[in-house]
RNA sequence: GGAGAUGUGGCAGAGUGGUCUAUUGCGUCUGAUUCGAAAUCAGAAGUCCGUGCAAGCGGUCCGGGGGUUCGACUCCCUCCAUCUCCGCCA
């Protein structure tokens, strides 16, 4: 959420900023509720206080044992027309909330314009590009190592719900491990283990309700939702709350299994582990001073880019322009392993900085020399584990047809070197 | 799932319809005293909204939401959380 403030001081900002993204909302109408909102305000504040005045006046006569009758049937009215005018400001300053949350956040002014993924910018990229014959594709290898079982996940669940099976499964386990470990051990973040179903308020924390909810798995029993992304609990763990500045920045790391029912995009780029509805990944949550959000940022890509680097995998890092950018970010920076068999980029991590959009809505603020502001937020996927799988399974095939286990790796898979197929 | 209890400021803990502008204690900050500190004394301090150039002024907030009333921390309804006991259970 924007600065409301924003709505009636500096609306050209806000104007500026969501033309910089190619967003289309009605700005007018919002500043005309916001005064219309105003000026009820002014009203309603007016009449409560003439009815402090009265009642104080009443208490005062029935202490002093005189008769209030009067006074009393002179301030009945006012009370009605209070609620009156209450309501017509509950009404005005909800209509404004509900547009208010489909507001995207404004760019940073160090984001490149554009218009679509195209527009992005390669700011840097890690590694050599792969040498060698073609290998196979990942779906096919994995197939032959016995490694996942897609046919059985849809089965009991659906397309997009991959079984993991033996090594595969231990495969999987060693990414997360390694992940966490790295963070927890080497870049000074404490673990969390959240809950993987929230509430609605979490979900509007983040920014993924009101607009998104046709991309979430419901419990409408108990409205709950599971969650897209760690990003959504382990943010709005701290909504409502006053952070201490010297604890500033709380870096958190959590694993969590990921939802997403990724309505309208099934359809091409969905074979194998490329959209799935339910994976897994480590996500890295950052709670900033808000003047030093942008050094933390740069800190969390890098963070992102050594696991990568430390698997070997070829990648490379876009900073997205205004047209793609997420919903919340005000600066986001992609990182694109390289699967040599599809010869495509796929994204594996985005890491946000979303200044205090998030922070308004969850309501997580700070006290910096005895003034209360909202935090940054950031953060970012380190990593999300299927793409990451694709670009390893595609990256290190041996020539008998095995696969050679990074060995970043290989404590967590009992020393193992490689997996080598299946005898038939 | 059943029965009961509780939810008040950073913390502890009073307050059961009207100066509550929320008693008090601890903690915090400022000043006095002191060479400095402790102790002591005096004072200050919260959130959010509106309004104003500003000092300020008005409103709001006692778990969330709603109701009763001229007036609600106080009474009623509801939801949530915590605690105790019972039941069930990995």
């Amino acid at each position: 959420m924007l600065d409301p403030r924003l709505y009636r001081e500096d609306v050209d900002t806000i104007r500026k900023g969501l033309d910089r993204r190619g967003a289309k909302i009605d700005l007018d109408a919002m500043v005309n509720i916001d005064i219309e909102k105003r000026k009820i305000n002014l009203t309603l504040d007016q009449l409560k206080s003439e009815r402090n005045i009265a009642t104080e006046q009443i208490a005062r006569m029935k202490r002093d044992g005189q008769d209030a009758q009067s006074a009393i049937e002179k301030t009945r009215s006012l009370g009605d027309e209070i609620k009156a005018q209450q309501e017509k400001f509950d009404e005005l300053e909800k209509r404004f909330r509900d547009l208010a949350l489909l507001v995207p956040n404004l760019p940073h002014a160090s984001v490149p314009d554009g218009k679509t993924s195209a527009d992005n910018v390669v700011r840097r990229v890690w590694g050599d590009k792969f040498a060698g014959p073609k290998p196979k594709h990942h779906l096919d290898f994995s197939r032959e190592l016995g490694l996942h079982d897609f046919e059985r996940g849809a089965k009991i669940a659906g397309s997009g719900f991959p079984i993991y099976v033996g090594l595969g499964a231990r495969l999987e386990r060693a990414l997360i491990n390694f992940f966490l470990d790295e963070h927890i051990t080497h870049n000074g973040f404490t673990e969390i283990q959240p809950p993987v179903l929230v509430n609605q308020a979490a979900m509007i924390g983040t920014g993924q309700l009101p607009k998104f909810a046709e991309d979430m798995y419901t419990i409408g029993e108990d409205g709950l939702y599971l969650v897209p992304t760690a990003e959504v609990p382990v943010t709005n763990m701290h909504s409502g709350e006053v952070l201490d500045a010297a604890a500033l920045p709380i870096a958190y790391a959590a694993y969590t299994t990921c939802f997403r029912r990724e309505a309208g995009s099934w359809g091409k780029e969905t074979r194998g582990f490329q959209r799935l509805h339910q994976f897994d990944k480590v996500e890295m949550v950052m709670f900033s001073d808000p003047a030093k959000s942008y050094q933390a940022h740069e800190k969390l890509v890098g963070y992102a880019e050594g696991l990568l680097q430390k698997l070997g995998l070829h990648y490379r890092v876009l900073e997205l322009c205004t047209g793609d950018m997420g919903f919340g970010a005000a600066k986001c920076y992609d990182l694109e392993v390289f699967a040599p068999a599809e010869e495509r980029w796929l994204e594996v991590s985005s890491v946000s900085n979303f200044e205090d959009f998030q922070a308004r809505r969850a309501n997580i603020r700070t006290k910096i020399e005895g003034k209360a502001q909202f935090v940054h937020t950031l953060n970012g996927s380190g990593l999300a584990t299927p793409r990451v799988l694709v670009a390893l399974l595609e990256s290190n095939q041996t020539p008998e047809g095995g696969f050679r286990i990074p060995e970043c790796l290989r404590p967590y898979m009992g020393g193992l070197e490689e997996i080598r197929p299946k005898k038939k």
